[in-house]
DNA sequence: AGGGGTTGCGAAAACGTTTTCGTGTTGAAA
DNA sequence: TTTCAACACGAAAACGTTTTCGCAACCCCT
């Protein structure tokens, strides 16, 4: 086993000082040529490489990129981790994820755990259950010791940062606008407990699409989820109560679901109802039939949000106060669950 | 901004040394009870919090964990460091996730990236390219500075360390197997290249349970898919002939490809046509029909990689050399794409 | 020969810890 | 009064770098 070699066991080597070593390394002109080419040899042969740990520690930079995420067992929160990683492998930058398994004190603890020196900056998304608690204080804590934040998809106003999310609103509206557009009157929508902040802003394009067609507000047509696991139900009265003729769910998982129901009940999607989903994923892109879908687009959020907390920690000069929310533009991805009236 | 504090100021501003609060924060009695709570207050005031990387730097230890996969984007790959970051947390590390994009030269980065003193140790599972090169100098190299490396799923024999893997050959058999009981004879196999060693080890499960019950290999029946995005032709060529009655497939998407190319041929899967996947992804979950499979269980093997690195990383008396690999058990989930002939 | 500039290198500080060892003060025992 | 232990604390080294500064030795010019 041969352990990695360092300046000073160079140096004792040669019989030069730790300072010659390390010169001679950095080309620097100080050294002559001969002992600079002698220790550029002697490194090449131990295959020496600076300490990543004692550079951090001298530069107080660590190139090193906090990610701390509700799961990642998840589409799209793998995709956006892939921007992410793609940005910062670009520029030098390692990420080290964190999961918070939607628990509030996991946030918590592995924030405070890679504050202490771990990460130079740090890019999340919301648990649920901080977005339930309203309590930003771990957040606002890091910012204050000086770290920059991005919040992504699942953010806050409550806490100035960088931030980068998609027009949830305004994706629900088009994406509603869409199937009113192809004649249907009656569609229904399957979203999630207002205190998740994206289920209620594409609630609210909903609503509002519904609105600028002058089409009333059906508030049996509207079933909202608190836990995936026992979804079916409402959702098969939804079904079975016929009242509908066309579906807007606000993630995959409700659109699957319910598309599955309305087989179980001979319903044909798209002839006899049409569904559209949220985030363009695995599920969306295989299940039969293929489902149209609002695409989010993660690769892309995940490189902005690398690309602007690099920028920010790059940007020497201090304090630009002047924070940024980043809208990344969704598209209707339109598959077979739809068709026309 | 209140940049954290450190040692130095809190012994500074309480005007004693450095070493009294160390000592006093780590409670040592050489420290009177008076000056031990002034420190502790004072130190609780600043929210005082000692920096990591000087103690990475002193203990030598990162306690930090770097991972390097594939890719994430991939249900399995995300299942696994879920489970990895599960026991890591529960043992206070931290991971440092790298993707290689399937390529050997991104792994070798990474690795050496990674190997300079920012983790302890590494959990990863070989690119296809690395595969395919059967170049393993990289991975040998950190091993002989002295940092373990345990390999998961995608390994090779070629180099010594521990090993966490399915039986790839024993679950491929079943699968075939269960589909001869259910009376199936004309058994096709979509599969990869043979580089892939997963892939090779499937292929020789499927052409063993043929033979343990009589039944020829008929090679028009094998096909062999170079990469993904052009798999549809030869899957439809096989669905086409209409030469087999059962395809077992290895991995989700070849499955759920095959299953839509039989449903635009009008056949039907499971009447028609059995289908059986590998891997219990999302895709076979929720696909319709759902897919029988074989499943692999991620979060165990994530688990089970997380344990054998930390035991050896806590295991300071050196040198157990006694390297094992451990196999996760296997289980076919029966779903909706089989039936019995 | 003396002064000034260049060249080549080393000492030391700094980053933030922990820990070993030394040392001065106190109190009690001889 | 002297001696010695116990007590409370500080100095310094160590981890592996980079960088600033100082300092010899040499050469060149007058």
């Amino acid at each position: 086993m041969r352990k990695k070699v360092t300046l000073k066991q160079i140096a004792r080597e040669l019989d030069v000082s730790i300072s010659t070593v390390s010169k001679s390394l950095r080309d620097s002109h100080e050294i002559s040529e001969d002992t600079r080419l002698k220790v550029q040899a002697f490194a090449k042969l131990y295959n020496y490489k600076p300490n990543n740990i004692a550079l951090s520690l001298k530069n107080k930079k660590t190139k090193t990129i906090g990610i701390i995420i509700p799961e990642i067992v998840h589409h799209f929160f793998a995709t956006v981790i892939s921007g992410i990683e793609q940005v910062a492998n670009e520029n030098g930058y390692n990420v080290i994820v964190c999961l918070s398994d939607e628990s509030f004190d996991k946030e918590v603890i592995n924030l405070e755990m890679l504050a202490n020196g771990s990460t130079d900056g740090f890019i999340m998304s919301l648990s649920k259950e901080t977005q339930q608690k309203k309590d930003f204080h771990h957040i606002q804590e890091v910012i204050n010791q000086g770290m920059p934040v991005v919040l992504f998809d699942r953010v806050t106003n409550d806490v100035f940062c960088d931030k980068v999310i998609i027009d949830d609103k305004q994706a629900a509206f088009d994406a509603v606008q869409f199937l009113i557009e192809q004649g249907f009157r009656k569609v229904a929508l399957i979203t999630t407990v207002d205190y998740v902040s994206v289920g209620k802003l594409r609630t609210d394009g909903y609503k509002e699409a519904l609105k600028s067609n002058h089409i009333a507000i059906d508030e049996d047509l509207i079933i909202k989820i608190e836990d995936i696991e026992n979804c079916a139900d409402k959702i098969e009265n939804l079904i079975k109560s016929k009242n509908c003729d066309a579906i807007f769910a606000v993630n995959e998982l409700f659109a699957v679901t319910a598309i599955k129901i309305a087989a179980q009940h001979n319903l044909n999607v798209p002839n006899d109802i049409s569904v559209i989903g949220f985030t363009d994923g695995i599920i969306s892109q295989f299940s039969t039939p293929s489902i149209t879908t609002v695409s989010q687009n993660g690769i892309k959020m995940g490189r902005k949000s690398a690309q602007m907390l690099i920028d920010r920690l790059e940007l020497e000069d201090e304090e630009n106060e002047q924070y940024t929310t980043e809208i990344i533009e969704t598209n209707l991805i339109i598959r077979e669950s739809t068709t026309t009236k």
